[in-house]
Parts: structure tokens; C-alpha cells; sequence
DNA sequence: CTGTTAGCGCGTTCAG
DNA sequence: CTGAACGCGCTAACAG
């Protein structure tokens, strides 16, 4: 007696333990065309003895098709993307696509071996979550599958690029700070070569010149996006011996850290500092207090990338759907004391 | 000029192109046999120029193989198993296999649906993360495809359960806090219908029974994994009017939850109450103050349930790998004041 | 060394 | 209605 797992059952076994041909099998399989009864029940009754599962990938063969689409991210793990992914996931599921995740780990020569690899496997699109691949091999890739991708601006034929204004929202987070009362604002901000993060600072820039307060490049520190970026980009901060009563801080990641920073030097939030982040991740609800930040839609994000995809696939036309971030006050914030 | 993307080209369209016969250019594509200077330059020219991309698939078909292996996880955005997923996506990446993951929602049909899916795919494996489905039909299941799974114990042919001594780990965990001279210590509980929450509690039990600390029931509150059940759980705790001075929580994301439900009430952690977790989710280290929690070996479990499925595809012998837990000791536990 | 033939599992003509 | 024949893209066995 093997332990090994026994080999598929083919829909030719299905015909001939029927008393059928094959072709009879898969019209009632597909319903693509009327079949008598008698042979029906045949048929049905040997997919039920032999427990016949339909090999799709020999039918997408034959179909000319792999019902799946390639999702690139950087980093499966990330407490970022992930309901990103499950967006993704669910909106594939309901036209009976599967998506194939594939981790870039943030380096482009990776990313394109992956890429590769998708395309080998004839995903019928690929969707790239914030993408290390230069424009121009991306703009390549789209004539062989069509692209969505997110975090970056590129048009192109076969192409759509999903952004969100990070600008504005940051400008909304600073704005939020000054009606509060606050003059003196820190910022952390991300990681430059990160368009998302050069935007964030834009619209903090942008806030404090709307309220007349001038720009102290000193009150601005920079980090990774990670939450050891934020402890330290506080001390920073601190180190300067400037005074400042509000932060505005480029994600909830590097908030966190900045938190703790904080929580370590006995400085309450927001008694003492008013605290505001970017993102809310899930814990943000959790944090003590909970943290007051830019909610991005991140599920909406998948599921609007998905449907786009599904909509390229298919050759309809789609359009930059309209992705806002909000503002969410909680409890890290307050108006200025004393 | 059309947007769609232009069909691939064929290994039959490099031959032509070569002027050769496409088992040539097969040849020279696998390193299957020695083939003449000559036609390899022209193949590999003809590949260039067509910028042709091997058919996975269809090279799968006919070799009789997919290279993939399905990953069935509850939730793909889980805080919880993104590094397992990682783990197994690392190990399988090894042998040029790639993990095809999809989401069973804790719902035993939907698990089923994906189950059967991962079949249709004709995936050389499936590793369940502790799945909703149940015994029975899983060890049915092994018979089609190899098994891994975590979360529970299956014994059978083609399946190997990957189980972690959480109750052990509890027990350590409660220990901690009695040697730090608490004995009024809660417990929050995971939810009783989980094997992992039964073994926790099981093992909070046993480090009291050791102590000599009498049990009492009216200090266990239970939750369902999730940060609002632990806020909830902490506030039954309190209204008991029971006193305790330690707080030993299933698993972090509930602990997060107590955690802000003793800030609401102006309970300092560690002062006042001693707090430990369960799993060291990434955000544990940053947490105010950094929790005390056990750390699971999340990403090797993964790494180590990839390289089991490649030894059971392969018809190799696999063996339980031991994955210990271990104690964080960080700044949420201390040691019991006056 | 290399071309021809057959076949992986299934869908789809095309005749009956 | 239903079966035979052919093709999806690629590899393997078989002759040269």
C-alpha cells in the first residue's frame, strides 16, 4: 500500500466508464450543448464514482486562457498592503480569477525576475503594488500584459496608474494641527525617492505657508517608513532643543515609534504633544491613546485594482476611479495647552 | 493601432524563425541534449528577436507537473501569518515552486470551495493554516495531494501536522509573572473552540496549580482573538471588583486591546498591572511600553512547513521539526510593588 | 546531432 | 444529439 497521493482522474476515464465519448463529457461539464438524459446520468454518475475534478489548467490550455492575474507587492508580510491584497483577492473571485502573489523584497532585480516569472505562467494581467521597476521596463511589460499599478504616475497604452492625493491629505493632517492651536509642528517625514512620501512633506509645506507660519527645515527629520525610523527621527528632533507642540508624522509605522520615543522621555500624548499619523493601519485603533491619522482605502484600493484589471482583461475601457483619504481624529491630538 | 497587448509568441514561431525543428529549440531551452554551435546561435537569435517567454504552463501540462502548491490561510491579511506566508513563499521559491494562497474566511464551506479550487489547479500540495475544515474530509483530501498542516494534530498517510507547544509556553509565561511575586494573576482567554486558546489556558492553569495559587474562574474572561474582545474582557475583569495584580492575555492583538482599556481607566502598565502577551506581532516591540509576549516562530514555521511539502512532493520522509516558543521579556511585566 | 511522431488533458469544429 | 479528428504549447521517444 502507497502512501503517495493517486494520479488525477482524467475526463477520458469519466468517457469511458460512461460508455461515452469524451467530447460528451465535456459538452455537460460546459453545458455547450444539449445532451440526452440517459447519457446525463451516466456521465454524472462516473464523475461522482471516480471523484473527477476537471483539470483547469489543461482547459485554460485549450481555452486559451489562466483565469489568473499576477499581483506583485513588495513584501507579502506588510502590514500595509495586505487588506490591499484581500481586495484584490475578492474582487478576482467573483469573475473566477485567482490572483498569484509574488514578493519584489524591494529590489528591482528581484522584481523583474518575478515579473518574469508571472508572465511564464501567462497571468492574464499583473498588478503592481508600488513597484522598485523602472518606468520605462514596466512600459515594456505592457504590451505583453496589461498593467495597473499604484504609488506611481505612468501613462501608456495598456496602463492605468491608481494615485492617491497624498498632497492633499497631508495638507488636511498639518491643517488639522494649526486649527487645534499649534504654530510649532514637527514633521517625520518618509523616505524621499518615495513619491508618496515627497508629497506628504509637500502638503505639510503647503499648510504651514497657508497659516503664515514660516518653514523651520530643523523641525523636519527624515525616516524609512519602519518604526525604528520614528524613535530615532524623534530624538533628532529633540536633540535640536527646539520647542515644538504637534507632529505630523509620514506613516503610522514611524508614529509608532516616534510614540514610544515620546512615551520614553515622558512626554504625554496629547497632553504635551499632539500626535498624528498616516495610513491607519489596524493597531492605530489601539495604540494609547489611539492615534489620530489619514485613513488610505486600502482594501478599496485592491478591490478598485482588480476590477480595473478584469476590465482591461476583458478590453473595456476603465478610468482612474476616485480614491479619497480621510481624516480620522482620535485621541493623539488636542488643542495647544498653555 | 491596437492598445491590447500582442499574443505571445510560440516555441513553434522561434523554430520557424531559427529554421529548425521546434524539439531543437526545446532542446537548447532544457539542456536535454547536445545541439550544434550553429543552431544554437540561431535560436538564441530567434529567441531575442521574438522575445520569446517559455509556456509555464504548457511545459507543465506536458511534463505532467505545476511547480505550485496551494496555501489555504484564513485571512491573507492577517496580522498573524503574513511572515508564515512569507516564510513558505521563501522556502518553495528554493525549488522554483510558488504558493498559490487563497483565503478561507474561517468559513468550512468557503474553505471547502477553495480546497476544491486548489485541486482544479492541480497544485502538487496543499498547506493548511489552521483550517476550518474538518478532519474527516481533510484526511480525504491527503489522498489526492500531500498535506501539511498546522494548527491541529492529523495523523494519516501523505499529511504532516506542524503543532507549536503553546501550552508549555503558556505556562512559562504565567511562571514569569509569578516569579515577579504576582499571585492574583487574570487571564484572558482565546476563544475555547481554538485548540491553541484551550492549550494556553491549560498551561496559565498548570503554572498556578504549580504555585500553589488557588484558581479562580471569576479571573478568567475570554475573548475571540481580536483587539475589541480584549478591551471588552478587561473591563468584565475589572467590574468583578476582584483584584489582581498581573495579566496574562492569549494573544497580542487582545492584549493591545486590554492594554488601552487600563490606559482609559488610568491603570499604569507596568506600575499597576503587569501585562504579557501572545505571538510578538511586529508591533509588540513598539507598543507603550514594549510587551512582555511569547514569541512564535512565525516566518521558520512557514519556511519549515515549505520544505516539508517539497520533501513529501519529492516522496521523501519528513519528521515533526521542532519549532520552540519563547519568552520576550520586555518592559510591560515587572515585578509585583508593596 | 536533429527532425518526426506521439501525447499531456481538454475544448471545439465537423461530419454524421 | 454524438463521436472522430484536430489543436492549445511543449516535451519525450524514436528513428535517422
Amino acid at each position: 500500500m502507497d502512501d503517495r497521493s493517486s494520479p488525477p482522474v482524467t475526463l477520458e476515464e469519466v468517457a469511458r466508464r460512461a460508455r461515452v465519448s469524451p467530447s460528451t463529457v465535456s459538452r455537460i461539464l460546459n453545458g455547450t450543448a444539449r445532451v440526452s438524459d440517459s447519457k446525463r446520468q451516466a456521465v454524472e454518475q462516473a464523475i461522482a464514482d471516480l471523484q473527477y475534478h476537471p483539470n483547469e489548467i489543461a482547459r485554460g490550455l485549450a481555452l486559451g486562457h489562466t483565469m489568473s492575474v499576477g499581483v506583485i507587492t513588495q513584501d507579502i508580510s506588510s502590514a500595509f498592503y495586505n487588506e490591499t491584497l484581500k481586495g484584490i483577492e475578492d474582487s478576482l473571485a467573483e469573475a473566477g480569477y485567482s490572483p498569484l502573489f509574488v514578493s519584489g523584497h524591494w529590489n528591482a532585480t528581484k522584481e523583474m525576475e518575478r515579473m518574469a516569472l508571472l508572465v511564464a505562467r501567462r497571468v492574464e494581467g499583473v498588478i503592481v503594488l508600488t513597484g522598485a521597476i523602472d518606468d520605462e521596463t514596466l512600459l515594456s511589460y505592457a504590451n505583453r500584459v496589461p498593467l495597473v499599478i499604484t504609488g506611481r504616475d505612468l501613462q501608456g497604452p495598456n496602463v492605468l496608474s491608481i494615485r492617491l492625493d497624498n498632497e492633499q491629505a497631508a495638507f488636511e493632517a498639518t491643517w488639522h494641527l494649526i486649527q487645534l492651536g499649534h504654530t510649532r509642528i514637527a514633521h517625520i517625514a518618509g523616505p524621499q525617492e518615495h513619491i508618496d512620501a515627497r508629497e506628504r512633506l509637500e502638503g505639510y509645506r503647503r499648510a504651514l505657508k497657508k497659516a503664515g507660519i514660516p518653514m523651520d527645515d530643523r523641525l523636519v527629520a527624515y525616516g524609512d517608513f519602519h518604526e525604528g525610523s520614528g524613535l530615532l527621527a524623534l530624538n533628532q528632533l529633540l536633540a535640536t532643543r527646539l520647542s515644538f507642540t504637534a507632529l505630523f508624522v509620514a506613516n503610522d509605522q514611524m508614529a509608532y515609534g516616534a510614540r514610544l520615543a515620546l512615551h520614553n522621555k515622558s512626554i504625554r500624548v496629547p497632553e504635551d504633544m499632539s500626535l498624528i499619523g498616516f495610513d491607519d493601519l489596524p493597531g492605530s485603533l489601539y495604540t494609547t491613546p489611539p492615534l489620530t491619522t489619514v485613513r488610505q482605502p486600502v482594501y478599496d484600493l485592491g478591490k478598485v485594482a482588480g476590477e480595473a484589471m478584469l476590465r482591461m482583461i476583458a478590453g473595456k475601457k476603465v478610468s482612474m476611479p476616485d480614491l479619497p483619504l480621510q481624516l480620522i481624529v482620535r485621541e493623539s491630538t488636542t488643542r495647544k495647552r498653555g
